[in-house]
DNA sequence: CAGTGGCTATGACGGGCGTCATAGTTTCCG
DNA sequence: CGGAAACTATGACGCCCGTCATAGCCACTG
């Protein structure tokens, strides 16, 4: 599962990660003798659910999606990764990890073990500040996830593509947004707590209201954000 | 909306809690100056969505739901926090709190301004890292909902049920388990992410089979955990 | 080009559950 | 004790959406 370049991680990739700015230059020697940079294809499990909790993830390129597995099959995406941003269980400072992180795109990483990120967090109490705050995003992102699992699927959806816009977006003509990460209808439906059939089906109706529109790679367009801000307030 | 007791808390009490077991002397006398214990009756609403984020809280006796309004006037409630637990967006150095804390009984807490709180995980790193793992224990459980929330309404409120008498239960004869939080059949919806009538219908339901039955002041008491748990294996 | 596999699309059908309505039961307070 | 309010309970109805089935489209490969 692990592939590619297991090499020494170059001191300036790690200063450039906001969670790590403003370290001190020894600081960031160290940890650059502890970290690893590693680079996943597409598809590309980095750890499963159940795995052994040993390393401490900062995701430098590409898109990564955390999925849990309910015992009934169905897969539960809780979270899309996107580049600066922590992940993993060790986080928590937990056993193992409570779900699977799966590349979305070609995606490289920065790992250490748990032990020097213990150590980082304790000699370093901004960085412990700024990590319980990326903690606290996470939860607050989770609770509105909740909070929508009462709600219509066509609801629901319309939530999580203005969610991926926002924060994965980039600006189109005519107010347009394209949403830079590559998703099939089966993720939609995945995120959005529901099947593929209904994912489908919503899209479409979404697409012959002129709302969204596929393109080639699984990137979608956001052309109407007015009308999809409107769905979700009515 | 805040009441009664606003003393100055005394020393022990604040020893006592397990977040600041172990610190020295001087920093708990320190922050005896600065902490509050108050009382508020069952129902009092102790802070609410929306308001300034300003102290910290920990629960010293009783029970606290913590709730989350939704636009269409739903009422979600997001988590049950018993004696000993910390609470309010302040953990997670938000602006504003994300949801409203109410009193399910009697309860008594012991609060801190913010600043007050930054100081102590500053200096203790100790403290910092038992406050990421509850932050880490919370944001499991939000996990654990979100992937219920894809499930039948039965099952969800089988985890639920077994998840209180796991974390507020007192066995009784028979393996029978009693939960030690006063609940409405409102409550049980508004933690399945369900309406009042399908709680209670199947509530019915558990309760024809033997599962479970209700006790004066809305104690649940659980007859046959097996049930309930072979309800959620199959 | 034919063949295969993955993704998207659309129809048909049935059931779980939200919604509305009614009523019994318990609690509480004058 | 009586009456109101809150909570629990149960039935009827309809729709959203999960499930199953079929098919078109595109990419890739031999």
């Amino acid at each position: 599962m692990a592939t590619a370049a297991g090499e020494q991680t170059p001191l300036h990739l790690l200063g450039q990660l906001p969670l790590l700015a403003g370290l001190p230059a020894q600081a960031l020697a160290d940890l650059a003798g502890l970290a690893r940079l590693d680079r996943y294809p597409a598809e590309a499990t980095l750890f499963s659910q159940g795995d052994p909790c040993d390393r401490f993830w900062l995701l430098r390129e590409g898109r990564v999606k955390i999925v849990h597995l309910a015992e009934d099959g169905r897969e539960v995406i809780l979270e899309v990764i996107s580049p600066g941003e922590a992940f993993g269980g060790a986080v928590l400072f937990l056993p193992e990890h409570p779900a699977t992180a799966r590349a979305m795109t070609v995606a490289e990483t920065v790992s250490m073990p748990s032990a020097a990120y213990a150590l980082l967090i304790a000699q370093n109490p901004a960085v412990a500040q700024r990590l319980v705050r990326m903690l606290g995003t996470r939860l607050q992102s989770l609770i509105g996830l909740q909070v929508l699992a009462g709600e219509r699927v066509e609801r629901r959806l319309a939530h999580i593509l203005l969610k991926l816009a926002d924060r994965a977006g980039r600006a189109e003509a005519g107010g347009a947004v394209l949403i830079t990460v590559p998703l099939t209808r089966q993720d939609l439906a995945e995120m959005a707590g529901t099947t593929l059939e209904t994912a489908i089906r919503t899209m479409s109706r979404f697409r012959a209201q002129g709302w969204v529109e596929t393109r080639r790679g699984g990137f979608i367009l956001i052309r109407d954000p007015q009308a999809l801000r409107a769905q979700i307030g009515a």
